[in-house]
DNA sequence: GAAGATTGATTCGTCAATCTTC
DNA sequence: GAAGATTGACGAATCAATCTTC
């Protein structure tokens, strides 16, 4: 089944999506930068790294939806802070494995706190426990789809 | 009311959000670069002025939540494509009314229906009209709410 | 003095080139 | 030669400072 257009232009909920999604980074990134001083993308990839308990830099890169470059220079400033660390590849000299350190863990927790605090205020204040249940199970959905089919746009 | 969480954490959900719209992001924009040499944040400015059919810079700014300098760089960038132009505004003259030009609304009906052909697949083809409906409506819900919250965050 | 807008310096991510290891 | 990662140059947005007009 292709799909077809019954449900109008669908530019405006995308235009919506990315507002949305804009205005409650900023949000949480204001109040991470006001409290602990540390930017809302770094402590995102912080909470990547700490929850996988290591990876390498293409495997944040693929997560994130960001570059391999990109990646590597969030985990340089990460390890300038001293919040994760680089450790050898057991079989790939190659790589690194990227771990956080027990000063990112405790970071971790801090900030995990702060973000929850806002997003609670800003996403289930207003949509409800439920109304936020919908809302990831629509993301689920979508994340899945977009797995597979980031590959391969472009000739 | 204070806000309970009854729900579980609330930043895995967030986490997704951002993943999705970056991920429909870059594909509409790698789209737009590809066909039509224009970035997604570029027509998406067009758009937003084009729709309003004359706008000042921090009009703009408010509604795609970027700075006012951000928002006047934006224009000078469409300023020099000649999709846009600055019109003096009628009774304050430190303002401007921006104004999309012929040329610009001509590329706005191109590249909108490049996006929509993105979109579309990406958005509609996974979650159907329907999910479709269900997901704007939450966005119409958080978008209005988070108008007015986003001001006195800070001290 | 405040509001609207612009400009320069900084920051962050992408892209292309490069280096090392497989 | 390909894969993993790093580095420098570039693009785009933020922030602070500045200029003009209210």
């Amino acid at each position: 089944m292709v799909s077809a257009d019954f449900g109008g232009p669908i530019y405006p909920t995308f235009g919506r999506l990315v507002r949305v999604q804009t205005a409650l980074w900023r949000a949480a990134d204001a109040q991470l930068r006001h409290r602990h001083d540390i930017a809302l993308a770094d402590v995102t990839a912080l909470q990547v790294v700490s929850e996988t308990g290591g990876m390498r830099v293409q495997d944040l890169a693929a997560t994130l939806h960001i570059t391999v470059g990109g990646a590597s220079k969030v985990i340089d400033r990460l390890v300038a802070s001293d919040l994760v660390q680089r450790t050898p590849h057991p079989t790939d000299r190659r790589s690194s494995v990227v771990k956080a350190t027990a000063a990112g863990r405790k970071l971790l927790q801090m900030t995990s706190a702060a973000v929850e605090d806002v997003l609670t205020e800003r996403l289930e204040g207003v949509l409800g426990t439920e109304g936020v249940a919908r809302l990831d199970n629509l993301l689920l959905t979508l994340e899945g789809a977009i797995e597979y089919s980031s590959e391969g746009t472009l000739p």
